[in-house]
DNA sequence: TAGCTATGTAAGAGCCGCTAACAATGTTAG
DNA sequence: CTAACATTGTTAGCGGCTCTTACATAGCTA
């Protein structure tokens, strides 16, 4: 590979799957630079196509951003899938094995993360995988308290958790609290929360 | 005021309170259009000056919205000021009412508040502010379990609840909640945590 | 009032987002 | 097989942005 960080080599004039290249390519920019400094340019040196060629996949560099949103969004459902392998299902331990999946995914894909949850206005399909996530935790939740997985009462004794965790993310990536171990203080911590917000009666 | 949304008039060929009148501006449009649409242009136009002005006050862009975050963080120790008035202290009502008041806040000043949380390198002055909105709270916190301000044991207690309201308020200002009324169900998810996490041994 | 410092402007370099017009390639109907 | 069409790439360029340089104006002080 000659030039440096390329994300594949172009084969001809026609590139053959240019779009997953770049959203790829946006991704590692994301995760390098933040998504201020990222730039559609960037992201085109890297693919090695011109500046116009993303143009014809997405509408605008917003909807870049977007495409690396709703690939985080499948992979995070996919974490919390294997984090509850080997867990006894609907126990209080498998429940906590989502909440420390959901901090390391933060951790391992800060940028990433930190666009799965800004606000853009009109986004079904986001919003889609979002609950596919939240889904699993629900369905946990449900299980433990003996509510079948949609019930409001499900709800109410999986929001505040899956707050809990999501504000311990949130200050684990943006620096406000450091961690000597954070393998071992994250695990803690989400146990300590799950022990104590989680109760049959909300 | 002839041109709209202009921060003040201009009195002459200098200005008398540029710094403060880009400070101002900046956080407008943040406010109005989020911090990746903010441009150095637009708060130059709503000052009245030419774009290059602001670099006789700020390094750059990001230095002018770095300004923003640190009048939040100074704003936002006095709504924990005020809403500790008129509580018992160090009650477990007055620890709720900051961590209403912290949501309240960011829900008041989205735009703002994500600055104030967003990860920038090096930067003492809004760490040390933020110390002081985390004292109030530690304060607080200290004196219902019994230990010093700045005792191991307090930090411990309040960080769990700090992580919480965090949460909330994100998932509040991205709308990944709706609340039908948020002024009530807010802060009954701040109690109801305040209840559950605030115990004196950790 | 002369000189110094502070703070504004004008002009422009360089980069970026995005578009329009065009070119190369893949696909499909006759 | 080939002509027509759809797809997806390129080149060139507009307008806007950040930031710099050189200069202009105004306030302060000796």
């Amino acid at each position: 590979m000659q030039a440096k960080d390329k994300v594949t080599a172009k084969t001809g004039y026609h590139h053959g799957d240019l779009r997953q290249q770049l959203v790829t390519a946006t991704r590692q920019l994301v995760e390098e630079k933040g998504q201020d400094n990222f730039s559609v340019s960037d992201a085109c040196r890297k693919a090695g196509v011109s500046t116009a060629a993303p143009y014809r996949h997405f509408s605008d560099r917003q909807e870049m951003l977007h495409a690396v949103a709703l690939e985080g969004m499948a992979e995070m459902k996919t974490a919390f899938d294997a984090a509850l392998e080997g867990k006894t299902p609907c126990s209080k331990d498998a429940i906590a094995a989502i909440g420390e999946a959901y901090v390391a995914f933060a951790v391992a894909h800060p940028g990433m993360f930190r666009m799965m949850f800004a606000h853009h206005d009109p986004d079904e399909t986001l919003k889609t995988r979002g609950d596919a996530c939240y889904g699993v935790l629900l369905q946990q939740v449900g299980g433990f308290i003996g509510v079948p997985a949609d019930a409001e009462e499900g709800r109410a004794a999986s929001f505040p958790l899956w707050t809990f965790v999501h504000g311990l993310a949130f200050l684990a990536i943006d620096r406000k609290v450091e961690f000597a171990d954070m393998s071992v203080q994250v695990p803690q911590m989400v146990q300590l929360a799950t022990d104590r917000l989680l109760v049959a009666k909300s």
